[in-house]
DNA sequence: CAGATTCGTAAGACATGACTTACCGTAAGT
DNA sequence: ACTTACGGTAAGTCATGTCTTACGAATCTG
């Protein structure tokens, strides 16, 4: 129903940065900013961006906020992918039969 | 290495749109266009963001030309992802365990 | 309570990307 | 050879998204 919003979101560059790291586990949003070349406020917006595609959860901790991977955010992402790939799958076999008939009419066997 | 032009490709619901289309088998242009309100000259434009995102594949037949769904190019997203998943269902699985041990020391056993 | 941290939001500048029309090349049909 | 069909590319317009700085709200510390 909404992976089309965790797919905009991941797009980014700079959005996929946060998220690998946010692979070790949750942190707050200065040191996210840290290594990044951008301001601190611009990663807020991204964090948003992930947070409202459903890839993100928030839990406030005094005045900081940190953020962590919410792995419902990815499950239609995955099906959508995973299907998706098994039409590819399908098409690309059909094709390779093609291949092998035509061949084998201009190389017959024996 | 290059499921970052994937996602960037998948990002856009045209292009998405046209992915769609294609699961049921190859298609020319001009009947990918026909379905979708926007001009020819655009979907040919995205037709090549996806190909060189390597999500599609070309046969030209005739004046047409075939475009397919290319499984290679969904690999590397569908592997990224799966991991992505992976640590994303870990983290969770470890703030749950903390949940837990909050949760016993204000609500002791017994 | 005053000051310092941490972070989100608002407003505006700027770059990026998605469309349009116009045009050209190539292949098939008459 | 001429015409028609099909589709890629170029140039320019317009919308979208990503930054910046400035500001305000909430919490911790002294």
């Amino acid at each position: 129903m909404s992976y089309e919003s965790a797919i905009a979101a991941l797009a980014d560059p700079t959005r996929r940065s946060l998220i690998e790291r946010l692979r070790d586990g949750p942190q707050p949003v200065g040191r996210l900013a840290q290594d990044l070349p951008i301001s601190r406020p611009a990663v807020s917006q991204h964090l948003k961006v992930l947070s409202d595609a459903g890839l993100l959860l928030v839990e406030p901790s005094g005045t900081r906020r940190l953020y962590r991977l919410a792995p419902q955010g990815f499950e239609d992402l995955r099906r959508w992918l995973d299907s998706l790939w098994d039409d590819a799958l399908g098409s690309f076999a059909a094709r390779a039969r093609e291949i092998a008939k035509e061949s084998n009419s201009k190389d017959p066997p024996k």
